[in-house]
DNA sequence: ATTAAGAATCTCAACGTTGAAATATCAGCA
DNA sequence: TGCTGATATTTCAACGTTGAGATTCTTAAT
């Protein structure tokens, strides 16, 4: 069988024969399923009146454990977006009850953010389904291959300094 | 070796025990390899004076083989975007003179995209050190692991329907 | 104490995409 | 010939992010 990505780099063969696009057929892949998957994700929580971005926030602050609680940097880095769009997002999710900014008492230029009760109840409440839907995202794949795969970009992050969340 | 990725699975599994999270490690990856590749794409075309969806559009026209022109349509579906994008990035690569509109003559409802001579001699000087950066991006994988991956990620193509380019 | 450098967050204008509506055209059929 | 539904592109307002600058506060040195 072959993918949208085996026919580019076809194409790319015959034009370009002096090129060696092998690389391609890695990081073209990588961005197309990336896309494929964020739409899919967008549908599912947008069944569940989510954002994706907005479960993503409300997901670091779960897993961080109590008090479920992280400050604007440390929950921007871990979006991977700038200071600006977080401070939009947390604006957004606190308009919704959803989390709530505590001022932190050791660094007053620094910002908490808090998972309200029910922005909690709400995490909890949707992560096992939103993981669900990803097995089915990812059905394709065998058990064996699953961590074939795990491992595969495991690799390449670490080689690209991923290592950290904080 | 670790990457972000395994420190967020681990506070899951404090967490939430109850879930079994191992998509996490394929999607989680998928999605933070994705960003990190295209900041630094992002950041090799800056150096060579163009946008990465600049080179996109004018690398899909390339590829095409001669007289090297698309529809918009096909443009769009090759990107993965809507339409109205697609419209505002012909207008901005028509103004830099690198594409042309060009009208159909059997469908008029139609718009053919044309490679200027100067927008192919750009995409042909940048294509081949943008793989060699691709590939100094991906050296971490070793020869057997760049197809055993690319093996992977096209299985997960297939079946979500990603077949087609057209 | 005071100062200077650095850090954390917020503000805001510029920018690009989305998604829906508008426009123009095509293809099939009565 | 004249409809009707479908298709291709453009237009445009709403929206979210970026990136730079402003603000407030901390830390370390003097």
């Amino acid at each position: 069988m072959a993918d949208a990505v085996d026919r580019i780099l076809d194409q790319w063969r015959s034009e370009r024969p002096d090129v060696d696009v092998w690389p391609m057929g890695v990081i073209g892949r990588l961005n197309r399923l990336s896309r494929i998957l964020d739409r899919e994700l967008k549908e599912f929580f947008s069944g569940h009146g989510l954002e994706h971005w907005e479960f993503d926030v409300l997901a670091t602050l779960r897993r961080s454990g109590p008090p479920y609680e992280l400050t604007a940097g440390a929950l921007n880095r871990a979006a991977m977006v700038t200071s600006g769009a977080i401070t939009n997002r947390i604006d957004r999710l606190s308009a919704r009850g959803l989390v709530e900014r505590v001022p932190d008492e050791e660094d007053r230029r620094s910002v908490r953010v808090r998972l309200t009760d029910g922005g909690r109840a709400l995490v909890d409440e949707v992560v096992g389904l939103h993981v669900a839907n990803e097995v089915r995202l990812l059905g394709a794949l065998a058990p064996d291959d699953r961590d074939r795969l795990a491992d595969l970009l495991r690799g390449l992050l670490e080689s690209l300094g991923d290592t950290s969340i904080d």
